[in-house]
DNA sequence: CAGTAATGTGACATTCACGTGACAGCCTGC
DNA sequence: GCAGGCTGTCACGTGAATGTCACATTACTG
């Protein structure tokens, strides 16, 4: 793999020394800009992988920059981290809906940075990969949200088919109930743990009424919680 | 989820004290060393899973503890948070090349303290993710929280894969019943130290259904405990 | 070689986690 | 309004996992 551009957007020469340093040690290009306008052309001259955005910014506060990175369908995928000194959830929640796919208040520690980045660089890599996901005889298509099993369509809810999506884009992997209703539910949501497992027994009735070899494809993983897992499907 | 424990390494006696009130109080296991000589004695017999290391320490300075552990395979995962008075970026510079998680300038407030703290456990138990222990034939999947032998699974309660992941954490060294213990079933929990021998016997069960050979990997140290030998496999 | 302490092992009661069906509230569209 | 799909929660049943014991077996001691 290739190293990764990151645009580091930040007023404060201070802060994008310390970012440049801590990027280079983890082997990423990096880019500075100072103001929203030399960002702007960063990112359409440079194409970074991904934009470390702060909050305020002389000449309009970043949010602005994100809003309209957003708007435009050519920079709309292109994953922005906001950094913040504030911690008011209002900023947070603001920064989200706009569609930064993380924020880190300052200070903090670059080690956790670049873990968050390395989380969403992997994840919008793989992402990519094309509007479908394939298992074996299971499709899911993901434009038109249906799922076929050997040509013929499943049924199932909303819900079943966040939770397939994800199990497929994370297969092989064992997640506890809170980690699934963070993932597929969404963060600040609360609703009972056990709740994932109804919805897990939907989805493998939903499964099981294509093809029953294909419930096993979820697993359960006592007192752990749940894996999806192609890789048994053909030893069966 | 077991209390984490935590190592802080500081001469000074009052900063200790101050420490293991915070850090008790947030419900973590507190060691202490005042020197770099028992805080790597503490490390190699108590192995927790965080170190909170002070810059200037008699017997050499905290960041020649820090190279060390950084050195060795065995502790270079180990999660380390250097504490200290300077603020010179030179040293925050060095500590993060050496391969320091974070640091922290005195005065500190403790809430922040245990902050990052949190962040650093949240990412390192999530980023050994992906990893796999691996013993000749035997690999024990992490993430997946699988155990295969010979690209087969074995069947295993949870306990008895937490005990073997321990141990393929910790070869070739001899555990007592309470150590034991006290690192796979967690700290206060009171069960009978016989109960160690049960699921001991159980794993090695579970080994032998894969391969007899690979139930030797775990030998009992009679008069003291267990022991985890993959070097004894290859000459069986 | 007997005696004793330490460990191996099978059985068992209990606890606990999970599967499952039922149901009430909530939308949405008719 | 009501019909129907979707959701979250609960209660109950079941089987797995756990901890403990009693007894068998093994290793040390003198």
């Amino acid at each position: 793999m290739s190293a990764k551009k990151v645009l580091v957007v930040d007023d404060e020469a201070s802060i994008r020394e310390m970012l440049r340093l801590a990027l280079e040690i983890s082997e990423f290009e990096c880019l500075e800009a100072a103001d929203i306008h030399e960002a702007y052309r960063l990112i359409t001259d440079e194409s970074p992988d991904m934009v470390l955005l702060d909050w305020m910014l002389p000449g309009g506060s970043g949010i602005e920059l994100l809003r309209r990175l957003k708007k435009e369908e050519a920079t709309q995928a292109l994953p922005v981290i906001m950094l913040t000194a504030k911690t008011h959830e209002d900023n947070v929640v603001q920064g989200l809906e706009v569609g930064a796919d993380d924020y880190i208040t300052k200070p903090f520690a670059p080690k956790e940075l670049i873990a968050r980045m390395k989380a969403i660089l992997r994840r919008s890599s793989s992402e990519e990969a094309g509007s479908e996901l394939r298992v074996g005889e299971l499709v899911l298509e993901i434009d038109s949200r249906r799922v076929m099993l050997s040509e013929r369509a499943l049924e199932m809810g909303p819900t079943e088919f966040k939770l397939l999506h994800f199990f497929m884009s994370h297969p092989e992997r064992a997640y506890s109930r809170a980690q699934l209703l963070d993932r597929v539910w969404g963060a600040n949501v609360y609703v009972e743990e056990r709740t994932v497992d109804v919805h897990i027994r939907r989805l493998r009735k939903a499964l099981q009424a294509g093809d029953p070899i294909y419930a096993d494809l979820i697993q359960t993983v006592r007192g752990t919680g749940y894996r999806f897992s192609p890789r048994d499907l053909a030893v069966a």
